[in-house]
DNA sequence: CGGGCCACCTGGCGGC
DNA sequence: TGCCGCCAGGTGGCCC
């Protein structure tokens, strides 16, 4: 499920049920998700009142009174739901958080890509060390690109991907920034101009605002904290498109392609992004 | 060091 | 209806 836009619109779901509220206690249904949870996961957090929530690219962070935070990665297909005191949880609800409020939290991920981590200081978690710029912040820019390009060969749509140069972006929004900005995904970003770098992060910008604004993309299982759905995916320009009309050109002798660039599926159309 | 490949896991879908 | 292969929004380890 989760890019940028679909952890920020979860994150912004979740805070008005979670923020100020105490965790009384927390329901681990199996042992691990992509990683074995600690053994004092369960134990910080009860009793804990949470004081902030905040995202750093596709990672939900959730800061506790006690001084802990606790980082959410949604993987590829976790998900939350808010219900009160009495639920009864269902096939693949591996996380429960019963609140203050008489809610209750609930961490359900089919496939366990996602993980829960404590830390103390997140100034010092691996992924956050080593993370590039919130490409809705101030630091992502042109000129960013360009000097973080200078010397690499990878295709950019590959670039893109890489969350040390830019996070949160993932393969939806890396095929729409690309699409809204007519640069293919092919090309080497070493030979991105810097007017054309100005094209593409204001595109970045645009199409991530855009879903936030509709909730995300609910493709299969990505959900807002209250249970709708997001509906960004019904204004994807490419992505899952293959052989259909691109809707800028309209050319019937160009329909989006598909192809698969380190290992991963890229949609774009040949005619208008060069 | 960069880049490609694959594993991690479950489920949905299309083809036969 | 059933089985099989392929595909899926991410990350990270291993290998060259």
């Amino acid at each position: 499920m989760p890019e940028l836009p679909e952890v920020e619109t979860v994150k912004n779901g979740l805070a008005p049920v979670w923020l100020n509220q105490t965790i009384r206690r927390v329901e681990l249904r199996r042992e691990n998700l992509r990683y074995p949870f600690k053994p004092d996961f369960k134990e910080t957090l009860e009793g804990a009142r949470v004081t902030q929530m905040s995202r750093r690219g596709k990672y939900m962070i959730v800061s506790l009174n006690k001084g802990q935070h606790l980082i959410i990665h949604l993987g590829m297909s976790g998900s939350f739901k808010i219900e009160g005191s009495l639920y009864v949880p269902v096939k693949h609800d591996h996380v429960l958080f019963y609140l203050s409020n008489d809610k209750t939290l609930i961490y359900n991920d089919p496939r366990r890509f996602g993980f829960m981590v404590l830390v103390e200081d997140i100034e010092v978690y691996p992924p956050f060390k080593i993370m590039g710029p919130d490409p809705l912040g101030n630091d992502f820019n042109a000129p960013y690109l360009k000097r973080k390009f200078k010397t690499l060969e990878t295709p950019i749509k590959t670039a893109l991907l890489n969350q040390s140069l830019i996070a949160g972006i993932g393969n939806i929004y890396a095929c729409e920034a690309l699409h809204m900005a007519g640069i293919s995904p092919l090309k080497p970003v070493q030979k991105i101009s810097l007017s054309k770098l100005e094209l593409l992060t204001q595109s970045i910008r645009d199409v991530l605002f855009k879903a936030i604004e509709v909730g995300g993309s609910s493709l299969k299982d990505h959900r807002q904290a209250d249970g709708s759905l997001g509906y960004f995916q019904h204004q994807f320009t490419v992505y899952g498109r293959e052989n259909a009309l691109c809707l800028t050109c309209k050319r019937e002798t160009n329909h989006i392609k598909r192809i698969v660039q380190a290992g991963r599926s890229t949609f774009y159309c040949p005619h208008c992004q060069r």
